[in-house]
DNA sequence: TTGAAAGCGCTAACAA
DNA sequence: TTGTTAGCGCTTTCAA
């Protein structure tokens, strides 16, 4: 049986609450009890029991971190463990755990995540995603319990919810409006899932640039692919195969780019010479393409760094009412535009 | 405050006892109290404190996962995460959850695992990487823990450990094998730091190839590299600067080849005419680049999936004795061979 | 088949 | 400044 405060206690004859104030650090307890009683606990080899301590403290000092079906398409994508090194870093540096969700459907998740909060695992929620109809934020909202959104609600009070998010609408705005400031006029977007809501903002951004241009908006040139790898390549296929071609492309993931870049290659048209490909993300290797490619830097890690300071803030202020972040994006030129 | 076994049991008319043995679904029970504590429990919405249940019990049905420096090199390969999917999914499989690590230093991990082991935060740790000299594993053995390690043990016994790896010193030499096949003799190797074992395998399997053939291990012709975006392509400068350049690159990881390849490109070395590639590990995008990569598919899923096998297994069962799984590996060939 | 009660290791209110 | 003691919510032994 491991060392317990009591074994402590008595080595160093004082009372066991002492030795919880002096794990505590409590300023009322003398410098030379405290050194007494630190002795003890390095005689000893004394190391306090991390369930006890979140049993009678209610507090865990851990955070949950919850990804949408970890096993298919999420962590094939750079994105997340680039944010959750920014969560990582925040997390530590707070001395916060984390506890990640492994649920392979939303269901799963959301048993999880009810684990969580009930079971009392974690002291708060990192919500690495925003989808359309989603249970678990009302879930979280109707608890009381802290969570921050990495994203933006939808279908929800925006000050019901503290979230950390990009201004996705501008972002794509921007790159539309880019794109055609170098003379392009066909615009095919090739888009994520519609359930995310990231993928409902960029389509939007996407959108407004052409109409503020009075370019018509053509459905054709607009695609959806979940699949990043298989995604990418996919949606050349259908946008090539159309009567007009596009001549410059908006990819909303640099790994679909990855793809999109490849089947390009494989039929023959030359980037940026025959078509302009602009990206999402800059995730490390967006600069490993060949052309390298033009994209937006998200400030993933900031997503996750802010998005964690939000949360511990939170669990320690529980009534400090909700914030909005938005981390800026920038546009990073490289070669694949013209 | 939260309802616990005490509401229910009064609610459902039976001691407090009984309750939990209806949440452990205890043979000792009647069907009747079973569906009368069920109801209660139903109607009261109980939810166990898996705080208290780890107490009581010395379980938490959660595993620790430790990895290198996580903010530095760690994440930015897609080696972890796909890991992490294996590990992921198994643990969920069986009930388990997931505690990430967060250090960033040696000794900041070091501490982390400490507190995992003595704060009975985790029934049992997974190692993601093995380091030359690490202070981790002598630890976990010394203090009897379950652990199991993703990797080889070095300078330790291999029957002290369960360990889940590749063959990667057979995989190197394969690989060495299958470029002299194709008529290469100036075998450049890219490599990665040193410190990690399956470095060390990668070397040693490449010069073995070169030595059965009576080929001479040129120095010059090996690189090491840690960071894996520049590495790649400071490597190819290094080597392609050399008076007799290689004619054929082995690279340790894929996304260095990304940076080999792109590097290659930039000085107009085409692959696979002047020069062939093979890599590692054909994490998702390798399919993407162009030309698209051979490399050596090691299963990292299942690396993953396996060690939390062995792992659960040995919680639950501890004194079963150490195991050793190899995941086969597999060349995929693509077109940056000739 | 069920209940009473002790105990897991820690914290914190209250007393001294 | 320190000690006593009652929990935190659950499991499990022992008794009935």
């Amino acid at each position: 049986m491991a060392v317990t405060i009591k074994d402590v206690a008595k080595r160093a004859n004082v009372a066991p609450s002492t030795v919880s104030r002096v794990i505590a650090n409590s300023s009322r307890i003398s410098e030379k009890t405290k050194e007494r009683v630190r002795e003890a606990m390095k005689e000893l080899g004394y190391h306090p029991n991390l369930n006890a301590r979140s049993l009678a403290n209610k507090s865990t000092k851990t955070i949950g971190v919850v990804m949408p079906n970890s096993a298919k398409i999420a962590f094939q994508n750079p994105f997340f463990p680039e944010v959750i090194r920014g969560i990582s870093t925040k997390a530590h540096q707070e001395g916060f755990g984390l506890y990640l969700s492994t649920g392979q459907s939303e269901d799963e998740i959301f048993e999880e995540v009810k684990q969580m909060v009930y079971g009392g695992r974690v002291d708060g929620i990192l919500l690495l995603y925003s989808r359309v109809n989603d249970k678990i934020m009302p879930f979280l909202i109707e608890q009381g319990f802290p969570f921050v959104l990495i994203g933006r609600p939808y279908n929800i009070d925006e000050d019901q919810v503290t979230f950390v998010n990009n201004d996705n609408f501008k972002a794509a705005k921007t790159v539309t409006e880019y794109l055609m400031l170098l003379g392009h006029e066909k615009i095919g977007f090739i888009g994520g899932n519609l359930d995310y809501v990231v993928t409902i903002d960029h389509l939007k951004g996407y959108k407004q640039a052409l109409i503020n241009a009075n370019i018509p908006v053509r459905d054709d040139y607009i695609v959806h692919h979940e699949e990043l790898e298989k995604g990418g390549q996919d949606a050349v296929i259908e946008l090539m195969s159309l009567e007009q071609r596009p001549t410059a492309l908006i990819v909303v993931d640099d790994i679909m780019t990855f793809g999109v870049l490849k089947m390009l290659a494989d039929m023959n048209v030359t980037v940026p010479g025959d078509i302009s490909v602009v990206s999402f993300n800059n995730v490390m290797i967006s600069e490993l393409s060949s052309p390298t490619m033009t994209t937006v830097d998200i400030h993933i890690y900031d997503l996750g760094y802010q998005a964690t300071n939000c949360l511990i803030s939170k669990i320690n202020n529980p009534d400090n009412g909700e914030k909005k972040v938005i981390v800026p994006h920038r546009l990073v030129k490289r070669q694949s535009c013209k």
